[in-house]
DNA sequence: AACGCTACCAAGCAAGCGCTTGGTATTCAA
DNA sequence: TTGAATACCAAGCGCTTGCTTGGTAGCGTT
């Protein structure tokens, strides 16, 4: 279902998702999944994402990873740094994703829609573990944490709007466009499932682009 | 700044917020807002929205009502039961209101436009303090209590759907277009503010329609 | 062999949480 | 004048929470 040039393209040059995670580790940019801290942070990370920060407790973090809840802050500070160092390795690697992912598709009209295929599948955590928290999460940071990720999701948000103006897209300036994709895409975790005989990531992007670049 | 027809209409025939709520409070099917329990349903509405529901604590709505924590269970038998009666008087109004203004409005595309500023207009409290409760706490909720907004819902949602279709929309089927517009208009939220000189709630919601519906 | 470092345990503290209980002041109908 | 209903107070219970403290096992380096 769906062959288009994006994802033929991403099968031929591009990294698989361990080797893009394994190089990004290497500069030292993510945290090693398989350390004891990178554990803590990808249990944590679907934790968030499946209950909420509030109803998260560091006992139950600390149990599904196997050790007690206070040995949880031998590696953050507080609770709040979890989620803030939750939210700053997904930005990275949300980031990285989609700039290579850009990059390898041609048209202005092929960019936009890898931004929304990439997004929808961070979204859905067939990739990006974690990555709604960054929007259902947000007031649950304190305001320096935000400044924080917010820095590091500039990159990030700099490849949208490029891509959003290049394609010819309607309703005036791309930062409007940019806030209404981010509302409807974070929302399809809430009703679109991926598993199944309806509609994959890729239609659903397909269709979404015809919404806002027709 | 923006006259079209739905505000003029609006102005010429319609309910006030005031009068709306005395009609349905008369009816039995909201809670007046004067009373103890109207008062109580108000002030958590707004901390709900302000805080979250987990970050706010039954003893923070009896402070700002002028009550202590324990006499808010002589009205409610649990903190869950606030949030579930605040979400189906919201739902209630928020149906009524739209209702109203859909009505209104003469053209199909008119009826679309009234449908999104009538939520733009909940979202951002001028009119249904609490209504991007509906979004953002929808998993603070027990699974009863869902089934039973969710219930009072359907009227709701069942106005979106037929503006939606009887506008000539793109992107196919209208439940995905609604789907996409609750994401993008609730996520409105954190970063449109009506107060100022930049958009105004009319002129939000004309870009979002010629986006969804050109 | 001694050291230091990392990763963890065992135990528990102080604070805050939702909620309960028993009683009281006011109101209003019978 | 009584009785019931409403709306609330005063006090606190039991539990959960994030987090602290002091100690230890294992491991690699010198």
């Amino acid at each position: 279902m769906h062959k288009g040039t994006t994802s033929l393209a991403r099968q031929q040059q591009n990294l698989s998702p361990q080797q893009l995670i394994g190089e990004l580790v290497e500069r030292g940019e993510l945290t090693d999944p398989g350390s004891p801290r990178g554990r803590l942070l990808n249990v944590a990370a679907r934790q968030f994402e499946q209950k909420g920060f509030a109803r998260t407790t560091v006992r139950d973090i600390a149990t599904e990873v196997g050790i007690l809840s206070g040995s949880i802050f031998h590696h953050f500070a507080s609770k709040e740094q979890i989620l803030c160092a939750v939210m700053r390795e997904v930005t990275i690697f949300a980031s990285a994703r989609m700039h290579s992912a850009v990059q390898e598709a041609e048209s202005p009209r092929d960019k936009l829609r890898a931004c929304i295929q990439s997004e929808l599948e961070a979204i859905h955590a067939q990739a990006v573990p974690g990555f709604s928290i960054l929007v259902l999460e947000w007031r649950s940071l304190s305001k320096e944490s935000r400044k924080e990720v917010l820095r590091l999701r500039d990159e990030y948000e700099h490849i949208w709007l490029g891509a959003i103006r290049a394609a010819s897209c309607r309703g005036g300036d791309a930062a409007l466009v940019r806030r209404l994709l981010v509302g409807a895409l974070s929302h399809t975790y809430s009703w679109f499932k991926p598993r199944g005989k309806g509609l994959s990531i890729a239609d659903l992007a397909d269709r979404i682009l015809l919404i806002f670049a027709p």
